[in-house]
DNA sequence: TCTCCCGATGTGATCGATCAAATGGGAACG
DNA sequence: CGTTCCCATTTGATCGATCACATCGGGAGA
């Protein structure tokens, strides 16, 4: 009753008859889609003259299932989503992932981990073998959908350092630490000495080691740390206006603040102006990121960028390294100090 | 001298293993797996046991060798890509897709149509039936990749109503027209006459349906449509910005604008400040999408609300009921205004 | 009791690739 | 001239599912 078939797909043709149009042998053929060791010039031109006449394109089912491989890689979001679905480097992150994957004709499968279900099946669907290797974006520690993979032996890279997991899993990251560090030297070296900081979560590798930063060039300058100076946020806009409306009713006589995020770094100043503060003369802002709400804000944010593209790009290659049997790496990638009106 | 197996991963359970435990045929485990017709209770239980113990998961690729479909979709973004990566709506509707895709255990493929090699890439990838379906995010006019996909009968579902494709496409939209209805008849119930308009490009359905909206409801109300009140953007900010200046220089008396994204109703009031005109008291500001943006922006705005969280499940939807055998199908969903402070 | 039918199950063929072993045909060498 | 290699190629087996067909068994109906 129901013609499945709407719109009429012919069959698409098969290596045998590309085999038989170039006159060789399925195995002839396999091999000039393969690289082409072993084959003569003549049955090498033949057959890409076939391939070409017929159209064909290789069925990938057929080929995973004797090679075991499948070819193709997940692209793993684990919760929260919403913090990664707001933030524009994710996008980014996303964008280059893909790009990088097609240029390897490797087809990127996108997975959210948000609700348990969702996690039983998709832990499921990779340790089955269904895809190659996963790049992961979770920032949170102690992942257990990460750390199940990892048990299992499934290549995996992960996007900033991973908090608890063991030490064989390869990451990229920027160096934020050292990131943080530019940035609060640039403060320093505008006569601030009054440094406030909105830190993000600290169960996040890029929180931990902003505020790492921070407090090491503290020290370097012989300025002494403050802890009335130091409020927390979640990243979110919201929270960073939250977290300036505390650091002024803390250390009223803050003269900068390095923020771990733009979006934050919005939300602190909108209270600052709230709060009558000019930007920069009153108060020098410095956030992180330089994502779109960095231009977007008035006055224009002096920012960390990171190097999402460069991230990205590094992410496919150690992926598809470890999956081509490397042992597992690490790459850290410089960030670069962006001035703008801010600071 | 490679080893490709590093982390040792043991070769998964197949259909004959369950079988065997089970104590039946892989015919009957099969069967159990695909609907459980014409299977007796006990077999069915015995079955569902085994694979309980043996933690059995399907190979997708043999499956899909020999039933031809491959069990995934692929969510197709064509040019200009920077468009809808800045664009949160485009989260949403990603997200959206892949958890109602996951629901039914169906995969997402990401696939980016930017440069020509790409679309080359992906057209064949397409048609060559490594995926059941298309996703396609695409508003421009014209597209050749969505056209070469529909003559070859490959199901697809658009979000937005496309531009110049046959009529047999099917797809998914909010009311653009009566989105726009609704904020013009806002904007005039609030006793303004001199409602200026930033269009979207023409070459997309929003755009032109939001004009049309716009020329509807002025029409209906009485009030002379003038040329000089109308400006298109691009949906950038930065064009609403230049599309404001050009306003304000045309029609000086301008005291209300409806502006086809919040994006650029950003750069909107951004222009409008600048020129010293209060908001909503001298001029209205409306905008389109409810994007962050609009809760952003100072003053909040006054936005039309597309319900993307509905328009991916409906993609969804239709294009399983399409893979399935269904006909084509289009879905018009109701917007909503969200009254907030620029009008 | 004997058919007939139908629900439940088993079985070999099949999908389209790769793989591994076998084959054929020179060139190099003694 | 025969043997050994090695490169190029063919061929049957294989991956793990589903499919189509054969088979079996038991209850209804004559």
């Amino acid at each position: 009753m129901t013609m499945s078939n709407t719109g009429g797909r012919r069959r698409p043709p098969t290596i045998h008859d590309v085999a038989r149009e170039a006159g060789v042998s399925r195995g002839t053929v396999s091999r000039v889609l393969n690289g082409g060791h072993y084959v003569s010039p003549a049955a090498q031109e033949a057959v890409n003259a076939a391939i070409r006449k017929t159209g064909y394109v290789v069925n990938r089912h057929a080929r995973s299932l004797i090679t075991g491989r499948s070819d193709s890689v997940g692209f793993l979001l684990t919760e929260p989503q919403e913090r990664f679905f707001e933030d524009p480097n994710f996008n980014v992150l996303l964008r280059g992932c893909t790009q990088a994957l097609a240029a390897h004709d490797v087809p990127l499968l996108l997975m959210l981990a948000g609700t348990k279900d969702e996690r039983r099946r998709i832990t499921r669907y990779i340790t089955a073998g269904h895809v190659d290797g996963v790049l992961l974006v979770s920032s949170h520690s102690g992942d257990p959908v990460a750390e199940e993979l990892r048990a299992a032996g499934v290549p995996l890279v992960a996007c900033g350092k991973p908090i608890g997991l063991g030490s064989k899993v390869s990451y990229v990251a920027a160096d934020d630490r050292d990131g943080a560090r530019d940035m609060v030297r640039h403060l320093l070296s505008l006569g601030r000495r009054r440094v406030g900081v909105v830190t993000g979560p600290q169960d996040t590798p890029g929180g931990v080691e902003r505020l790492a930063g921070y407090r090491e060039v503290l020290a370097e300058a012989g300025v002494a740390f403050d802890e009335r100076l130091v409020v927390s946020g979640d990243y979110s806009r919201a929270s960073g206006e939250a977290g300036a409306e505390r650091l002024l009713a803390q250390a009223p006589d803050v003269d900068a603040v390095f923020v771990a995020s733009d979006l934050m770094a919005q939300g602190v100043l909108a209270a600052l102006q709230r709060a009558g503060r000019r930007v920069p003369e009153d108060v020098a802002v410095g956030g992180f990121d330089d994502s779109p709400a960095a231009v977007a804000a008035s006055p224009e944010l002096t920012t960390i960028r990171q190097p999402w593209d460069r991230i990205s790009a590094e992410m496919v290659r150690v992926l598809l390294a470890q999956i081509g049997g490397e042992d597992p790496a690490t790459v850290i990638l410089p960030t670069e100090l962006v001035k703008r009106e801010s600071a």
